[in-house]
DNA sequence: AAAACGATCTACT
DNA sequence: GTAGATCGTTTTG
């Protein structure tokens, strides 16, 4: 999958891919089940709306790369779109954790699947994502990647069954777009489904 | 230097 | 559903 393209179209093709994580401690895979996109232009919600600066340089770099910032003490990771020079990017809302769940378990401190991975910085901390991955290439395959859900994980991983899904609404597969005629963070707008 | 703010989360009702 | 916590960054005096 390429990341060179708006991120609407970003934002609903990453719903369902998988979001892949390898540390010393193992190995972590959740199913993309909420993303939302910031545009380059007239979304002033968005971290590029003031132009490049040092936090979020890693927006305006090429497609593919992981943009990480820090809010409220947590972290949260997107995904960068459009080529270079243009701030856009997406925002990984959560995902349905399939691999790796003891070892959530362990840094979120919790058991409870349902608040494993649901919201931007309970899946960050979930998969140990934290700044020192700003700017790194998701497309490489190594310590943080994405995954073509349709690809041959079997080599290497033994997924777990499906949890179930673990969107904030407890929604099918869905999507948020930000302003610009679409939804805001807030969850209270129109969403789209898929 | 102090205050306000935020692409949030947890705990509690 | 919402008050309170959280802390780095930006804004204000």
């Amino acid at each position: 999958m390429h990341f060179n393209d708006s991120p609407v179209v970003i934002a609903q093709r990453l719903v369902g891919q998988l979001l892949c994580r390898r540390t010393r401690d193992g190995l972590c895979i959740g199913r993309i089940v909420e993303t939302e996109a910031y545009l380059s232009e007239g979304d002033t919600a968005a971290h590029s709306t003031r132009g490049p600066n040092r936090k979020n340089a890693c927006m305006f770099g090429p497609a593919g790369r992981a943009y990480i910032y820090t809010i409220h003490a947590r972290q949260c990771v997107n995904v960068v779109t459009e080529r270079q020079g243009i701030g856009s990017a997406v925002l990984i809302r959560a995902v349905e954790p399939l691999t790796g769940v003891p070892l959530m378990q362990r840094r979120r401190g919790t058991i409870h699947l349902r608040n494993l991975c649901r919201g931007p910085a309970r899946l960050c901390e979930a998969f140990q994502i934290g700044r020192d991955l700003d700017g790194w290439d998701l497309t490489r395959g190594k310590r943080l990647w994405i995954a073509d859900e349709s690809c041959d994980l079997s080599a290497n991983v033994v997924c777990s069954p499906r949890i179930g899904v673990t969107s904030a609404e407890d929604l099918p597969l869905r999507f948020f777009v930000n302003r610009s005629g679409f939804v805001s963070g807030t969850r209270k707008q129109t969403s789209i489904h898929h």
